[in-house]
RNA sequence: CGGGGAGUGGCGCAGCCCGGUAGCGCAUUCGCUUUGGGAGCGAAGGGUCGCAGGUUCAAAUCCUGUCUCCCCGACCA
């Protein structure tokens, strides 16, 4: 079942499908371009989605949905937003088939008048609903999410990178005045950074988008970009401030208190099943998956080890004891009673999986009140006492989601480099990878012939302050250093 | 969509050049022995060789078309 991970010096990509695949997340779909997320995949993704979903809860949203289909004529309304939607859309032009020859066809006489597009995003679906849900500044803010899967009809897919269709969660407020959209816009880049790090215990650069990497629609585009292990980089999660584009292209006005009609300020955020590519990269090795304790959707699990019978129940006997212990207090644990697989066999699985801590019990134990600990994320074992082992595993968790963040964090560091001449930042990225600071004179010129020259592109424009100086280009004054990176 | 590689029992592969009725390892089922790092032996089951055409007495093998996957580009959460 299980074999050997291919090691990551080699080959990196297929190290990360082997990971995938002996961690049983996902695989390939009978359609081009699809992946089917399997139990595995799917429990790490809700505990995900509870995290954030309380998280949005916490800041005042609600969740709402809205159909899968838009009908064409929405998507043309908002110019930018189309321009970038309309090269990747699956469009649905029938309603029917017909039996023909033993098979069936299109029925040509069910032909839509106006086709649907299966959802690339909502904004246009939702700015036409919220048309209707605003009159007054009463109504205001609108503080929306939803839980959907959207369609874009990808060049190159990537399994949870980049599929044709995926999962995501995507926020629309809409505002009544312009600071107040912009402090969401902001508020939930702030919520996608705290869930990165806190909960994937992937440390995260927060910064907004060059003018050329903006959201289509979108005023400006805020974002969280992460460095993965092969020195590439993820962008995670972003936030758009949308101003007016989609009030005006939906005719969506309110009257506010001085009674003057008014266009609406809108933002929408969205983070989507790639945070789970993000996650296996930043934190897997040779063994396979390692998850964050906050999102294992089992976090503890008892492996007993025994010769008969007899030792088999006095060992099941002592490890339901602790099995019962633990989840009493709240943990996700697992008792692994398999007598078709031998212990080492269970390890490797168990390890391949990302179970943040492995308690291994056999006869010996149970005579001397003992229990064996591995930690998943440095593989160290130990011999505890059973006696207290409850509150142990408690601080143990704790201590590796914090562990995994600072070890993501130090090699994050460990990649971060600044430079000051384009010669530099070339022999550096080729050389080295990962993140470059570097100035730049702020036009989508540079950003291009950098881009051209070099593959890499400005992952984001920092949010925390930097020393002004000169291009390394051009030479022309910067502001600040930006961030630039190889990015997947 | 351009360039390169690949589709053969559940998984990983060989066979293809030089057509002749499909094989190996793992997994599965049963039995016995095993169990503190991916168990051993014995027996058994399972594949119209991605799909569709064509050439041929005969196609996994040759030809044409097509679909899908992987890698590199262009595009992107």
């Amino acid at each position: 079942m299980a074999q050997k991970i291919t090691k990551r010096e080699q080959d990196y990509s297929q190290w990360y499908l082997d990971v995938v695949k002996e961690a049983k997340l996902a695989e390939h779909s009978p359609v081009r371009g699809c992946m089917v997320i399997r139990p595995n995949g799917m429990g790490l993704w809700e505990n995900m989605q509870k995290g954030l979903d309380q998280m949005f809860k916490d800041t005042g949203h609600e969740n709402a949905y809205f159909p899968l289909f838009i009908p064409k004529s929405f998507l043309s309304k908002e110019a930018q937003h189309v321009e970038g939607f309309a090269k990747e859309c699956a469009v649905v032009t029938h309603s029917r088939l017909m039996s023909v020859d033993g098979g069936v066809e299109v029925d040509p006489d069910s032909k839509l008048d106006e086709e649907l597009i299966v959802r690339p995003t909502s904004e246009t679906i939702i700015w036409d609903t919220y048309r209707g849900w605003i009159q007054s500044y009463r109504d205001l803010p609108i503080l929306v999410n939803q839980w959907a899967n959207v369609v874009r009809w990808e060049m190159r897919t990537r399994l949870f990178l980049r599929t044709m269709e995926f999962l995501w969660q995507e926020g629309h407020t809409a505002h009544a005045t312009k600071d107040e959209a912009i402090e969401e816009t902001e508020k939930m880049l702030e919520v996608y950074r705290t869930f990165a790090e806190e909960f994937m215990a992937m440390p995260v650069i927060t910064g907004r988008k060059t003018e050329s990497e903006r959201f289509a629609g979108a005023e400006d585009t805020y974002c969280i970009e992460a460095l993965m292990q092969d020195g590439k980089a993820l962008q995670a999660g972003t936030s758009h401030f949308l101003g007016q584009n989609f009030a005006k292209a939906f005719d969506v006005k309110f009257q506010d208190k001085d009674g003057e009609h008014k266009l609406v300020w809108a933002t929408s955020w969205g983070v989507s099943t790639r945070l789970i590519g993000g996650l296996i990269m930043t934190h897997s090795d040779d063994q396979g998956l390692v998850i964050p304790p906050k999102l294992a959707p089992t976090q503890v699990v008892i492996v007993p080890i025994y010769r008969d019978d007899e030792q088999r129940a006095m060992v099941i006997e002592y490890g339901d004891s602790i099995f019962e212990e633990l989840k009493g207090l709240g943990i996700r644990v697992k008792l692994d009673d398999r007598d078709n697989y031998k212990p080492g066999f269970k390890f490797a699985e168990h390890e391949a999986t990302g179970i943040p801590l492995r308690i291994a019990i056999g006869p010996r134990d149970v005579e001397n009140g003992n229990v064996e600990l591995a930690r998943r994320d440095t593989l160290s074992k130990s011999i505890e006492t059973r006696d207290g082992i409850g509150t142990l595993v408690k601080t143990l968790l704790d201590t590796i989601q914090v562990d995994l963040f600072e070890t993501a964090k130090k090699r994050r560091e460990e990649m971060t480099y600044e430079v000051d001449t384009y010669e530099e930042f070339k022999t550096v990225l080729e050389e080295k990878g990962g993140f470059i600071y570097a100035h730049w004179d702020g036009t989508s010129e540079t950003e291009e012939l950098v881009k051209e020259e070099t593959k890499a592109t400005i992952r984001c424009i920092p949010l925390t302050e930097g020393e002004p100086g000169k291009c390394m280009v051009t030479g022309k004054p910067s502001n600040q250093k930006v961030l630039f990176a190889k990015a997947y």
